[in-house]
DNA sequence: CTCCTCACG
DNA sequence: ACGTACGTGAGGAGA
């Protein structure tokens, strides 16, 4: 661990201060309006749902909402907890409620403006300093798998998947005169696990720069990529995170809604066409029962003392954390190795450039547009060039004026 | 302070 | 029989 200590932590830890101190612009306009937006429609949502309801409470309170939804109103309760819990509320659970109820759907409306406007509108403005830039803290020796984490406030969070939480990172903006650089890791876990595996198939598709998730549908489901359907093609992304999680029947099943023979038998057909991450698992587990840990490339160890455990449930739970802690780790180390790079570069050149976050697999920068063409090379080059694998690594930029747009 | 929920990779 | 997808941080409710 002295290596990963020298070479790769201690090292980014004067990149990391430069990124806190530089922090990212937001625009105060952008929030304030999107605020006001939200506040009207959480009202209308609200009052209809009383309407439907037939009474007024809280419906950010989990314990009143189930009462309301599961005693008041009599809806099918599927999920049964532990002692003290009656129901759960979750999302996966409204889902399933949303498609004969339309007050569950009102209520999953509901907590997504809420939680969108009280986590990020409402809170990043009070963050900002006289410049309205926001600045992170990156914690470096925080998470098991050697991730950075952020917080006060999470700038490794800010909405994407949906249109609504998109507009929020419209309002994070480069600095006037400035452009945002984006540039990020294309299926980076993905790439490490036909790495470590060197299964053929994984490692062929990798080298052509195919759609890895269309291959895993051909060959899990028999469908010729020609003739895909969007629906195929997601349930094989599913299957494709789950190996990189530590994949089980019962995890794919909840993922994708369907019986657990099922998902086993989903799982049996991945692991006969690509034998190789078969191989790999196997082997990750063995290293794991022997040495009672996992390491990443680089030497990154993270102790696994339950993989030995007789209580089956905490032996699973070791099980993929062992799968995963490589891969995850890998990346992280990778990222890290390509910041160091790239910070030492942009002194180096004397440029104006600032590196501002990581998100993981995904670096942002604030560029003056002198500077683009240069950095655009300089980012792809270090980051693609980081490490030489048995796969290539791509990394993918865009620039624009704010962090939606590019 | 804990629990539930949900935002991200 | 048990009961789980991996890694995080933050807000609101309620004790």
């Amino acid at each position: 661990m002295i290596r990963v200590y020298t070479k790769i932590d201690l090292p980014l830890a004067p990149a990391l201060y430069r990124m806190e101190q530089a922090g990212i612009r937001i625009d105060l306009a952008v929030l304030d309006g999107l605020s006001k937006r939200f506040a009207l429609e959480l009202e209308r949502v609200g009052e209809r749902i009383f309407e439907l309801a037939g009474r007024r409470f809280n419906v950010n309170s989990p314990k009143q909402l189930g009462e309301v939804l599961f005693t008041h109103m009599g809806l099918p309760a599927p999920m049964v907890r532990g002692k003290g819990k009656v129901v759960s509320t979750a999302q996966d659970i409204l889902e399933q409620l949303a498609e004969a109820h339309e007050v569950p759907r009102l209520v999953l409306e509901f907590r997504h403006l809420s939680k969108l406007k009280s986590t990020y509108i409402d809170s990043l403005p009070l963050q900002a300093d006289t410049e309205s830039r926001v600045h992170t803290t990156f914690q470096a020796a925080a998470t098991a798998t050697g991730r950075l984490s952020s917080v006060n406030p999470n700038l490794q969070n800010i909405p994407i998947r949906t249109e609504l939480g998109r507009e929020i990172r419209a309002a994070f903006v480069a600095a006037p005169g400035m452009q945002l650089l984006s540039a990020d890791y294309s299926q980076i876990e993905l790439r490490l696990l036909a790495h470590f595996s060197q299964d053929p198939l994984l490692v062929r598709a990798f080298a052509n720069n195919d759609d890895i998730h269309t291959l895993t549908a051909s060959e899990v489901f028999g469908v010729p990529a020609e003739s895909m359907d969007k629906e195929t093609r997601n349930r094989a992304k599913a299957v494709n995170f789950g190996i990189v999680y530590g994949i089980s029947p019962f995890g794919l099943a909840a993922q994708l809604g369907i019986p657990q023979a099922e998902a086993r038998a989903y799982i049996d057909r991945y692991f006969a066409r690509y034998q190789g991450v078969k191989e790999f698992i196997e082997k990750t587990l063995e290293t794991a029962r022997s040495e009672a840990s996992v390491r990443t490339l680089f030497g990154r160890m993270r102790p696994i003392p339950d993989i030995q455990s007789r209580n089956p449930n905490q032996r699973g739970f070791a099980e993929r954390t062992a799968i995963n802690t490589p891969l995850q780790g890998t990346a992280a180390d990778l990222i890290k190795l390509a910041m160091i790079a790239l910070d030492r570069k942009l002194a180096e050149k004397k440029l104006k450039t600032r590196m501002l976050l990581q998100v993981h697999d995904e670096l942002v920068f604030e560029v003056p547009p002198e500077e683009a063409a240069e950095v655009e090379t300089l980012v792809r080059t270090e980051m693609e060039g980081v490490v030489a694998l048995r796969v290539p690594l791509i990394a993918d930029l865009g620039f624009g004026q704010n962090w939606r747009d590019l």
